[in-house]
RNA sequence: GCGAAAGUGGCGGAAUUGGCAGACGCGCCAGACUUAGGAUCUGGUACCGAAAGGUGUGGGGGUUCGAGUCCCCCCUUUCGCACCA
């Protein structure tokens, strides 16, 4: 230890010591509790931006924190390295991805050590190697088996100048974005994931994380999931055998459905008006519609349909109805087609009010006359009505047959069995989630391990021929299409089944694949067999505690989700959720130069902070501590140059006291001298000690990390208050002294490894790792405080406090608070109404 | 538009069970040490007031002995969703 401190120093002689002694690589067969604690894996863009450094600070500072607890801990990290961004490098630099990859890996590897987060790196995992995206391509072929992977016609965005597909980035505004000319939708065969297959569990489970998950990631995974429950109606064709079906979940309304309107791609339109005279123009129309909603902007469009000629009847009442078709119904919801009831639904409404349709009101708002026979009625015709907008709450039905006068929430059960029993429906649950497209017209991804043979057709590759190898190179001109098909070696194959000549699948697996399943990895990462073994995951996984941005609330946390219950249907795993605990960190953000927003840190703003920057002008200890303290985690943090150098101000005081303590406390006896020792200023001391500990262990577990440093500086200002001269300090202050300075340095090894290893060499433990120390024990009893001061009021406004014994009486606290000279004078000529006494805490004298 | 969350000093925030509002830090002010200070140390710092005292957690109302905390209305901000039948 030096007489200053030096971050730089410091930093690199712990950074080395860790990796020497191998102190944060953990292993499978240990007797101790596991934690697993988990940080999203960073995109190796090639540098570390500062949510990377927030996010990495936390999970550390809990690992460290349970490692010091007794824990077992995994920390693992990776890469998620498949992607775009490598292969928009290739097409404009003209490198190859894996070279541009690996080398923002280096680079990036190098920046988290400098952090000196603890990382077990001989768990290190990479996407885009081949021994990880061999099991991308194996749980493919398991789910091909199963039937959970599926080939279905899609539309994408497609230039028809240039012949190729465009990603919806490529194609903003509509158009190409080389050439410039208008976009269209077009059918292509793509790959996807049957993950509407586990709808219902994604629902039902959220039940096993409700305790451990924000409640705003679940409630957007709950939308996302989308589940409605209603009813499906098949309302005839008139002059036809043929049915239209629609779904909707108020079933109470459908004797005011006044059209059928159908999404305008629904085949049984197109099916219908074959031969007739508007079949061209539905086919515009529905091209027009397609075209509209590529290139959708943020707002509302307008409505907009066509009547097809088509009669409907109403199954309910026998009456016929038109069939429209229009840009606001979606083929891929519900049932593509809704009856349209113009009077209690606000689209139909508006739709209605456009093209003149009838407005019928069956339903009434339920009034204090409900329970009268003659439910009261705004309108009590059947013919078209005003409305001034569209009635949407429940009610009593009226103009309903034999259905009127009862109330909504009868009549939705009623109908929908009425349906049921005359065959032409019954009760319907749709869900808003959508199979996952996972096909993507890209290079640099895991390839999609099927073959097209002439003789068998679509085949999956054998499991022996994995990995499917993504080529060293190919052509990235940018042409569009899948880099990979100009790649002959790699196309042309031979078929697993009959040995043909045959090709292969020229598209790669979307990027979500890689990181819905890499922490089980982890777990057993060099595994050459399977993904990971059960016996790995049944003792780390589930993972204990998840942090991440949440951006990634849904995409990444239904995937992984998902798949997680595929994986315990293979039986690679036996149970349903793969993350118990989750923290979504917030933003890191900063002052937008000549403004006065703050914005998250990013390029295009020039409001980045380069981690590298703080780190070798403050240490990375102080950047970590700073982040830390200067927000809870879920907050958004405001970045601020004078904030971090208050952390290493407080690093440097902490540092400085050690260094002046070093000696004695070198050489003090560790022997707990007799309590009666202790002098009033050293059991203080020892209180704040008892109490801190107690305060940011129960913190840390629930990762209030801003508090728990608050707490730790509040230790040191008591520490700097014991003005004693350690040279001349007392066998029982020195021990006081002592135990502060042990809990303070520990304590704070989660916020600022590097210094407080120092610190804890410098404190004699020379040769005894930091890492491998114990966290410190609250006593309850020296905790516990010798006095109490009491807060007296009256009528509830602050006169005075009373000293008390921690046992003392309710009586006694009145008796003292009623004797007190202040209170007294306060209450003198006023009558006692009541006093209040609170045990222990409080009391307030109420006066007339 | 719909839904949710949140509004506390100059700033980040604390008060986690209805019981002393403003912990801790930043900033600022004063002082010490210094040739010097954007270093370090000491003290101060919600507002009004000379003080006694009073006021104070977005605004208004309510419940309670007692409200930052619970209830109702309003305002503002942030986030999410946006034709999901």
């Amino acid at each position: 230890m030096d007489e200053k401190y030096f971050p730089e120093a410091v930093e690199k002689k712990w950074q080395r010591r860790w990796e020497e002694s191998r102190a944060f690589e953990v292993s499978d067969d240990d007797p101790r509790p596991k934690f697993y604690c988990l940080e999203m894996l960073p995109y190796p863009s090639g540098f570390l931006h500062m949510g990377h450094v927030r996010n990495y600070s936390i999970g550390d500072a809990l690992a460290w924190y349970k490692r010091l607890q007794g824990f077992n801990v995994l920390h693992p990290i990776g890469w998620d390295s498949f992607g775009q961004p490598a292969e928009q490098a290739a097409i404009k630099g003209g490198v190859n991805p894996r070279d541009w990859t690996e080398r923002n890996i280096e680079h990036m590897r190098g920046q988290l050590k400098r952090l000196g987060i603890s990382y077990d790196w001989t768990r290190e995992i990479a996407a885009h190697r081949a021994d990880y995206y061999k099991w991308d391509q194996w749980f493919f072929l398991k789910m091909f088996e199963r039937g959970i992977a599926y080939k279905k016609l899609s539309p994408v965005n497609w230039c028809p100048k240039e012949e190729t597909v465009l990603s919806n980035e490529q194609s903003s505004g509509g158009v190409c974005w080389r050439c410039g000319t208008r976009v269209e939708k077009r059918d292509l065969e793509q790959w996807f994931l049957r993950t509407t297959n586990y709808a219902e569990q994604l629902l039902e489970h959220m039940k096993e994380i409700d305790s451990g998950w924000p409640e705003k990631v679940l409630k957007r995974q709950r939308d996302w999931i989308g589940r409605s429950v209603g009813a499906y109606i098949d309302f005839g064709i008139k002059a036809s055998d043929k049915k239209v079906r629609v779904f909707t979940t108020r079933i109470d309304t459908i004797f005011g459905a006044t059209a059928i309107v159908a999404a305008a791609e629904h085949p049984l339109i197109a099916e219908l008006l074959q031969g007739s005279s508007l079949q061209d123009d539905v086919a515009q129309f529905a091209k027009k519609v397609a075209l509209d909603r590529a290139n959708a902007s943020d707002e509302e469009e307008e409505k907009i349909g066509m009547n097809t000629g088509i009669l409907a009847i109403n199954p309910f009442n026998g009456e016929s109805i038109p069939v429209w078709v229009a840009n606001y119904v979606l083929m891929d919801y519900g049932a593509g087609a809704v009856m349209s009831v113009p009077a209690h639904d606000e689209r139909d409404f508006e739709f209605a009010q456009k093209y003149s349709l009838p407005i019928r009101q069956v339903i009434a708002p339920v009034t204090h006359r409900q329970n009268s026979a003659e439910p009261h009625s705004l309108a009590g015709t059947d013919q078209s009505v005003d409305m001034p907008h569209a009635f949407v709450d429940y009610g009593v039905l009226i103009n309903s047959g034999e259905w009127g006068g009862k109330l909504s929430e009868v009549a939705l059960a009623e109908m929908t069995n009425f349906a049921e029993t005359h065959g032409f429906g019954g009760p319907a649950v749709t869900y808003r989630i959508r199979d996952w497209g996972i096909s993507r017209q890209r290079f640099w991804g895991a390839p999609i391990p099927i073959v097209y043979c002439p003789n068998c057709g679509t085949v999956p590759e054998a499991y022996e021929n994995l990995p499917v190898n993504l080529p060293e190179s190919a052509d990235f001109s940018g042409t569009g299409q899948s880099p990979l098909a100009s790649v002959a070696e790699f196309v042309n194959t031979t078929c697993p089944k009959c040995q043909a000549p045959a090709r292969r699948d020229t598209d790669t697996m979307d990027t979500f694949v890689d990181s819905s399943w890499y922490f089980f990895r982890y777990c057993d990462p060099r595994n050459e067999a399977l993904p990971f073994s059960p016996s790995t995951t049944k003792l780390w996984t589930p993972v204990d505690q998840y942090i991440g941005g949440d951006e990634h609330a849904v995409m990444h946390l239904i995937y992984t989700r998902f798949w997680t219950k595929f994986m315990r249907d293979i039986e690679l795993l036996s149970f349903d959720e793969p993350v118990k605990r989750l923290l979504t960190q917030g933003m890191v953000t900063n002052l937008v130069e000549g403004t006065d927003e703050w914005k998250a840190m990013s390029k295009s703003l020039g409001n980045g902070v380069d981690p590298d920057e703080m780190i070798r002008a403050f240490g990375a200890d102080a950047a970590r501590l700073f982040i830390l303290f200067a927000a809870p985690v879920e907050n958004e943090l405001r970045w601020s140059e004078s904030g971090i150098e208050g952390a290493i101000r407080f690093i440097r005081r902490v540092y400085t006291m050690v260094w002046q303590w070093r000696e004695r406390l070198a050489g003090a006896d560790i022997e707990a001298p007799a309590l009666e020792e202790f002098s009033l200023e050293a059991r203080a001391l020892r209180r704040k000690t008892h109490q801190t500990i107690s305060k940011i262990t129960n913190d840390f577990e629930h990762l209030y990390l801003n508090t728990s440093v608050a707490a730790l500086m509040e230790l040191f200002n008591s520490l700097s208050d014991f003005r004693v001269d350690p040279s001349s300090a007392s066998h029982a202050e020195a021990f006081a002294v002592r135990e502060a300075l042990e809990a303070l340095v520990i304590m704070l090894a989660p916020f600022a490894p590097h210094a407080s290893e120092e610190m804890w060499e410098g404190m004699g433990h020379e040769g005894g790792l930091l890492s491998s120390a114990k966290w410190p024990q609250a006593d309850p009893d020296l905790a516990r405080k010798e006095e109490l001061e009491i807060p007296v009021q009256v009528n509830g406004k602050l006169r005075s406090r009373v000293i008390a014994s921690p046992e003392v009486s309710d009586d006694e606290l009145r008796a003292a608070a009623l004797s007190d000279e202040k209170i007294q004078a306060s209450i003198e000529g006023r009558e006692v109404a009541k006093v209040i006494v609170v045990p222990k805490r409080l009391v307030n004298i109420v006066v007339r």
